[in-house]
DNA sequence: AACTTACGTAAGTGTCAGCTTACGAAGTCG
DNA sequence: CGACTTCGTAAGCTGACACTTACGTAAGTT
């Protein structure tokens, strides 16, 4: 993702900066796509992969909503049990 | 660490409201140690664990700055794909 | 048409987290 | 002291994950 962030790319291209092997990056594409944070078209031969930028806005509306209440929770319980102690 | 907050415990005891076996509990309950979580003091043969109000509080300080970092990555990743769209 | 490049997928493998059962240690009570 | 409770830990099992190699397919090239 990070890499998808600065420029798409092909997968083989990603694979050449990263640690390993091609087909593993393309089952993390795979993966990657099916939960809508990237997007990938053919171009010849190769498939161009690049950032789903709704995708990624949606994660991000939920991972901060899901912060939130997490925050919350915590914060419930941290001064739940400092309000015991005392 | 929710059965915990509620007030503090016997191993035995969570265990009993959890869908997994005594042992599990204590396993989990030795990591939670480690990790300064939650403290323990034995009575009688029994051994009372109960949420360390610190630890959580220190936790709770490394996730608030780690997600704001984390957020911030992320809000420029995705601004940064929204600019190279128009 | 033959060859090359780029890719996806299937099949197999190593590793690890989390669980279980079994056992031993420490404390309590008759 | 002996029986009982509570707990921790060791040993072993299992499922999931992430990777690899091998192979088949689609598109471009000579």
């Amino acid at each position: 993702m990070q890499r998808l962030a600065q420029r798409p790319q092909s997968v083989t291209d990603l694979a050449a900066e990263l640690p390993i092997s091609r087909p593993a990056v393309s089952q993390h594409l795979r993966v990657l796509k099916r939960a809508c944070l990237v997007t990938d078209r053919p171009v010849g031969t190769r498939r161009i992969y690049e950032v789903d930028r709704d995708g990624l806005a949606a994660l991000r509306r939920e991972l901060d909503q899901l912060w939130g209440a997490t925050l919350d929770n915590f914060k419930r319980i941290a001064e739940q049990a400092e309000q015991e102690q005392s």
